[in-house]
DNA sequence: GAAAACGGTTAAGAAATCGTTAAGATTTAG
DNA sequence: CTAAATCTTAACGATTTCTTAACCGTTTTC
């Protein structure tokens, strides 16, 4: 059975999502504010978080930002486009409007749960492994701590450590994180991160291939 | 590169989209009806299918059942709840009602692409094999590695190795990665590609075709 | 048969790329 | 609001790659 994490202020919006989403077989977990859900965050583990983003204490951004491993469902009264990329950016899966029809919501609460039958394991090559967490590298059994796009640049080279990756595709697939990143900045990210694994390790992991892009190696 | 399946019948809308999203980088391909779309991905491998429902000969709601590797995101007039639902049940990955916002779908867009890498198949001719992947190429399993251009070159050379490729047509193609390269500067590129070669192979793998420009051999 | 065009090789100078550093701008955290 | 962390920009030297141009032998053209 499937475990939702609902986050909303609006008590009568909690009812009806409850009594739809108990018929159709799920367990309901449920958050009123921001500080409640990342408790809740912290020590359980959901399949899906549907997250209203207007609460009171804390932004529903803030959440979004911090939840990594567990699709999110937004459901807003905002319509604005800006309102919609931001969150999708930020990490959302997805993006309803209030008011929004029960039966649309749980096709997409489906989608979501088909699609994370395969939860992503940690990357590891050779003696580096990237942790699930979005900033932390393991080297050696030395826990490295990496910025933002340091993390992001050293996933997409783990996922095929093999392989060459071009410049403009590392850049296009890490966009989403840093839309600002160009060839310039990239390869002072890359230098640091050499940087803080040599430290740890004489070995050099990541290969610059002339004109290209970069491999580990 | 991320390339991006449109399939749809009313050609503004493939304009508009073709405009925008080669502005972000994205290939796009095009199919005009559902049968044509079918052919396509029988034969090609997209990143993403942006599809609309109301094709003149063939259900759109067909294609969704058909394709299973690739995500698809649904653009339909239809607002209803019920079509939503049955596109997201049968396999859509996400819907959107026209008239979409294009920031709106690119954000989606990125959703679906995010952390996907597609493996291309290397290229081989007799005893050479290019990895597209890897950027190398191999001889008699020795590894042999090539400059930025020379890779462009011999890329081009092995995509029809039987074929004869004149000189204009082979700096056409790889002008994108060497725009200054004239005929001089290929000669030097050529000369350079075979002494490489040589290291591991008494054959001459590439012949000059008098007056008109190259091929295999 | 001589002149012109082409192909192959070589070496040197020009251009591009990489790696690093530091400073300024921006974002995040308290 | 301030301090800290992070990111971008720009400069530098070192290295690799590319183009240019010369030379030579071969093929084509006249």
């Amino acid at each position: 059975m499937n475990n939702i994490l609902i986050v909303e202020d609006d008590k009568s919006i909690h009812n009806i999502l409850e009594e739809f989403l108990t018929k159709e077989h799920y367990q309901i977990s449920h958050a009123y504010e921001g500080q409640e859900a990342l408790l809740l965050l912290e020590k359980n583990k959901y399949d899906l978080i549907l997250l209203d983003l207007m609460l009171p204490s804390l932004n529903g951004e803030e959440i979004i930002r911090t939840v990594k491993d567990t699709p999110i469902i937004v459901l807003s009264a905002k319509v604005s486009t800006i309102d919609k990329v931001n969150c999708l950016k930020l990490g959302a899966n997805d993006y309803l409007t209030k008011p929004f029809n029960l039966e649309e919501l749980l096709a997409r609460i489906k989608v979501q749960l088909r699609s994370k039958t395969n939860p992503t394991p940690s990357l590891k090559y050779k003696n580096l492994e990237l942790l699930n967490d979005y900033h932390t590298l393991l080297l050696n059994n030395h826990k490295i701590n990496l910025t933002k796009t340091e993390y992001a640049i050293l996933k997409q080279l783990l996922i095929n450590p093999n392989e060459v990756i071009s410049k403009n595709k590392l850049l296009d697939l890490i966009s989403l994180d840093t839309p600002d990143c160009d060839e310039n900045s990239l390869k002072v990210h890359i230098s640091n991160i050499r940087k803080k694994l040599k430290k740890y390790s004489s070995q050099n992991y990541i290969e610059a291939v002339w004109g290209i892009g970069f491999k580990m190696s």
